[in-house]
DNA sequence: GCGGTTTAGCAAACCGGTTTAGCGGACCGT
DNA sequence: ACGGTCCGCTAAACCGGTTTGCTAAACCGC
């Protein structure tokens, strides 16, 4: 992979057109500077001799790169396959190319996401899903560059751009006890890396207070048994709707943390030989495209992926100009349940009975 | 978006250190230059400072970007959401990993192409889904960047990798033709941009062609009536079936060109009071994981997308080596059946009859 | 003690742009 | 005719690394 032809430098077309480098560089980015037909006549030698600029050295000498990074604790063959993240960077995307920028991935580089920061030139950096436990967020702090965080509350001291999950679970869990139902069984999205387990304040905690906060006036409460977690995939879900099972959970509602695992839920629960929702209501989190071409369409709740995309982008983008002078800008976007055919009046067993005991 | 404070140089680290630039320069690309206590110096030193070289003035120095693009028609937003790119995006970024390169998507940029690969610095491009009457094409030859094209047997003079689109498209043809269908609807891939449009050598033109091959010994021929088109997407899957439907089709199968679109058209059928596979049989293309996730399991044709990105990096970072030497390699995969609960016998309606006449 | 080879490190050129300071000439008013 | 201002352009510094001679000292055998 190597260049075959040295491409045309700024230099030759400089001395093409008799005149000196900077004339050609102002002849593109400020050409009030120059004569109107000087900026012709430079320009047109510059297309005989197909010259483009070379990127690179543009970032140099401006110190911009004009690309941001998103950085994702997750590796790069999860971030691309999840659509989850598929919708998120797609609003990322569209927003920053409004903004003239380009992306780029930031994901573990042979197992190190510092190594990965390191190699990365961006202008600023969105952060998804990772907590102050994560040391890299002090490495880039301590670099200079700006940067906003995504899902991730532990960090009130950065600009961020969150998405009300307590609510949103709060919903879903009143919206089956409406129905209902008194045994649940929650599915929990497993951080990626050993590492991150147990973080307080992710976003698997909150939307489990979430659950929890609405079920407690109804007396029940989740206990281990009642929760199963797995990682945030359509195989995920199976995987803990069949685990759960296995070790005696009868539920007749479930709470999933993911659409994908809701759906997965729903794949599992049919080998099962239940009905959903007749036999189990199912109820998931992020409202995919997917999730309303289901069989049943899924009962979910709505978190706007894509505008929480955009939304870093913009608060990236103005987050520089006054950094040191106002406090550093939250964005807290709404949730809302969105009811379709995966949940239904509970009808098997006995109500009332939060634990079957095997 | 600012850089706060100045980061730490080569030559501060180099003052430091009392040595000069080539020195830690040295410590770190090739400490074999150097005594072992020195290099150990300078890089304490290095690390005590918290130094990291500047990635882009590297880039620019070695004239090389440890970057790979990928060229697509589409813009971000549909890429980013489109399954089948995530899993060829994600064959392509392990592999590109692997060899210590990145990944930088280059689209559209305010419409066009040609700017996008203007900004994009990267060492090679892998153009997916591009035909030869791109211009694009040109330019990227031109520029003397090594590229590779995926999924378009139209440059032949360029290395590529491609999957036996007419055969698998010919093998689920046969399979429906096994069943005792005889009433079929094509479902294609609208080209994303006008400026594609009947593009002779498309993958639409080689599944169709296949398609064709394997209808044709029986009798049957595919005319436009019996073909309709739209975006690769779910809802485009959906808007074409019910098309078709409404303008008085009334097919006992359907040849989806896309997992998609097929699981679109999956859904359409239920709102018309159709039940797969008992009244409409369905076969897909790609083998999304998806498909064996959907109700009932999408018979399709499976491609092996991952492997493509995997194959289209190595044949790119191949490529250059033995450029002029040797014909440009070409590489073709396989694709196979895979039956799942999509399908079935031809139930409904008398044989033989290829148009209902509506 | 001498010429010849290694070794360790330096100075400077270079990558290809941008940007700043400044210069010569035209134009202006007086 | 003269000093001042404006216009159009240039020369050179700069961005932050890598890489290419090259040199001075150390090492070598004899």
């Amino acid at each position: 992979m190597e260049q075959a032809t040295r491409r045309t430098t700024i230099a030759d077309v400089a001395k093409a057109a008799g005149v000196s480098k900077a004339a050609v560089s102002f002849a593109f980015n400020t050409p009030e500077r120059l004569s109107a037909d000087t900026v012709s006549r430079i320009r047109d030698i510059a297309t005989t001799l197909d010259y483009r600029p070379d990127p690179v050295a543009r970032m140099l000498a401006q110190r911009r790169t004009w690309t941001i990074g998103l950085l994702t604790p997750q590796g790069l063959d999860v971030i691309f396959t999840n659509p989850y993240f598929g919708e998120f960077s797609a609003g990322v995307a569209t927003a920053a190319e409004a903004a003239g920028m380009a992306i780029q991935f930031i994901s573990p580089l042979h197992g190190s996401l510092t190594r990965a920061v390191d190699r990365a030139s961006v202008d600023g950096v969105i952060a998804v899903g990772l907590g102050a436990e994560h040391p890299e967020v002090g490495q880039i702090r301590r670099s200079g560059i700006p940067f906003v965080v995504v899902d991730s509350t532990a960090l009130r001291d950065e600009p961020g751009v969150t998405v009300d999950d307590e609510g949103g679970a709060a919903l879903a869990a009143r919206h089956l006890l409406e129905l209902g139902h008194r045994r649940f069984l929650v599915i929990g999205i497993e951080p990626p890396s050993a590492s991150d387990r147990a973080e307080p304040t992710g976003v698997t905690a909150r939307r489990l207070g979430g659950y929890r906060a609405a079920l407690a006036p109804a007396g029940i409460e989740l206990d281990d048994e009642a929760i199963v977690v797995g990682p945030a995939s359509l195989e995920g879900g199976i995987e803990a709707l069949r685990r759960a099972w296995a070790r005696g959970s009868r539920p007749t509602a479930v709470l999933a943390m993911s659409d994908a695992m809701a759906i997965g839920a729903m794949r599992a629960a049919r080998e099962l030989g239940l009905r959903v929702p007749r036999d189990l209501s199912i109820v998931g989190f992020d409202d995919l495209d997917l999730a309303q071409y289901t069989d049943p369409p899924l009962t979910t709740v709505h978190q706007p992926i894509r505008r929480k995309g955009q939304e870093a982008v913009r608060l990236l983008l103005a987050g520089g100009r006054h950094r040191d002078e106002e406090p550093s800008e939250q964005q807290l976007l709404a949730t809302r349940l969105v009811v379709r055919g995966s949940t239904a009046r509970a009808s098997s067993g006995p109500e009332g009975v939060v634990d079957d005991g095997r």
